[in-house]
DNA sequence: GTGAAAGCGCTAACAA
DNA sequence: TTGTTAGCGCTTTCAC
């Protein structure tokens, strides 16, 4: 016989453990240890044997032990409503850098604008996650309720709820800012408001900042001359700028609740003959790169999305550091900035 | 002595384990597992007092005890090049969506196109993922050297290479129908092709097979008209093509590497007092959602890259399964779809 | 330079 | 219904 068969194969179904590779190298788990992780304390021959017999071996560490023995790894669980919405990669890449800085990972979820499906997305983040970040749409008692114990730091969230850490977004300012330049540098009068759909928790605060700022004006406002858009996607601001062009046809500007709206806005007014901006002024929020590409280019309220990404990892290495922190009464804030463009 | 140490409080820093909740309600871990999993086998009361010990104490268990213990959660790692390309996040969705279904966690890193952050971003991700996904620059032979054992599934990766699994992009048809499109049913005849950055693996392969087929044609074809564009994003284009156009005034018609580099072409022609498409014809490739809303829009050459994302998640699964498989002759293949719109 | 033993936090199997 | 035991795979003592 030969001792052939001292190399074992990897069987498929089973990795190799520490302890394989221990018997195959003819040494102890420990000396394995060293070697795989290149600590002093050994001989180069045994090192390299041990080596070759992981190599063989097709070996890798268990994540899991490792984590539990050494409990010094951190993930940050990421929850978008659309991956595929180009707000989102702003944001993301704040999210990941501070990660990066900080040796944390992030694992990402995608709860497709779905209520329920935010939920369920949230719970299986967690269990991967030791905190998670995310623009939620379910009440913070429901988040607390289902995820007991789990630290969330939620973007875009509107200021006074209690229970978890946020970042917040001055929409009151940035939507002034929108209503001020259309009203003061170009002398709209008949501005609409092209909201974002109900459930999410941003809209109304945008929709609510704008009508407040038009009226101070002394401009008309409310539901006259608002239109909901049904998703906030371009096609949604097509749509709703369609609805409310019916029943304002007279209407010389419009604030639109995201750049893509407004984009959707900007293409039906062209449809209907109407010339952007010399007949009607149209504004977004957000400020995505987009907004540049697109004919007339797109005036916009810029928001730092990578700053904002930033900023909620900062505050989950805070609700980290000191679970039984009290709730911050002022969350970090993100300033909108207008961007004037062609459209206006 | 007393015993005061009994009753450990949840130390900023330390988690309570399952061990502090057992204690806290006086019953053994067992007890509290069962609470905590909703198993059967425990009484009402018994269990209210354990999740009421638990909420108190902030108790979460640990997901690498668990992980250990159960042994079926699987991560996968997907790297991208720049989170901010919007070519990702159709085929993040892809990833994600197979993900989901297998009840899978997908954690994300961005090498941030540099060559050395990816194979340090790829040994972060391993860290924490069981497989990987990824468009990498890096040699494969650097990849299995730099990440032994590691299961990886490559992207966009050309054919012919070995020992890691990959999906296919079917880069040839997808140039052919670009050039056949601007040649038969555009008469163009003086063609121009923007190249992606020298880096990145699939650039060559775009432009050579575009240029076999410009030959095919009888028409000219390499480096006079070409011209490197240094970033794959809209600057990236315009300052490309300002190069080319200088070298070839009379081009009328441009192969673009990517949706962003056409668009920046689009753009620079506009400036240089070109019209598009009536003096050139521009096309792209990838049939980025943003082609839509250019003016004009963008012909391009689409690809399905949520599918691209799918299938990787399915490679990764097969790698999975058996690790000691073979790399197999013939990936998974995309195959790109011309669309035509404004631009030609 | 190397090995043996203990234990990280959890759950499956079994015992009571 | 509840508790005890063992062990997942790893690394940190502490011996040798």
């Amino acid at each position: 016989m030969t001792v052939q068969h001292l190399e074992r194969k990897p069987v498929p179904g089973r990795r190799a453990t520490i302890g394989d590779v221990a018997e195959l190298a003819g040494v102890s788990k420990q000396t394995v240890s060293r070697a795989i992780n290149d600590k002093g304390e050994i001989g180069a021959a045994t090192k390299e044997r041990v080596l070759e017999a992981a190599r063989s071996l097709g070996y890798r560490p268990s994540r899991f032990a490792r984590g539990l023995r050494l409990q010094d790894s951190v993930t940050v669980g990421l929850l978008l409503s659309d991956v595929t919405n180009p707000y989102y990669p702003e944001v993301a890449s704040g999210v990941l850098e501070v990660a990066e800085d900080r040796g944390w990972h992030v694992v990402v979820g995608d709860s497709r604008g779905d209520r329920r499906r935010e939920l369920e997305a949230l719970q299986v983040l967690a269990r991967q996650a030791d905190a998670l970040i995310g623009q939620c749409s379910s009440p913070d008692e429901e988040l607390a309720r289902e995820l007991p114990g789990v630290p969330i730091v939620l973007l875009d969230h509107p200021p006074g709820h209690r229970g978890h850490g946020s970042v917040r977004i001055d929409f009151t300012s940035g939507m002034r800012q929108a209503v001020d330049h259309l009203v003061l540098d170009r002398g709209r009068r008949r501005i609409g408001v092209l909201e974002g759909t109900p459930r999410a928790n941003p809209a109304t605060e945008r929709r609510l900042s704008a009508e407040q700022r038009l009226r101070e004006h002394g401009l008309p406002a409310g539901a006259d001359w608002t239109a909901h858009a049904v998703s906030h996607t371009v096609a949604g601001g097509e749509a709703a700028l369609a609805e409310l062009l019916t029943a304002r046809p007279d209407m010389d500007g419009v604030v639109c609740y995201n750049d893509q709206i407004a984009i959707g806005a900007m293409r039906e007014l062209k449809r209907a003959g109407r010339r952007v901006p010399a007949d009607v002024s149209v504004i977004g929020f957000d400020g995505l790169p987009l907004g540049e590409l697109v004919t007339p280019s797109l005036t916009s309220v810029h928001i730092d999305k990578a700053r904002l990404g930033r900023l909620a990892v900062q505050e989950v290495a805070r609700l980290l550091a000191d679970p039984t922190a009290p709730p911050v009464p002022d969350a970090p804030v993100v300033h909108p900035e207008l961007v004037v463009r062609g459209s206006t």
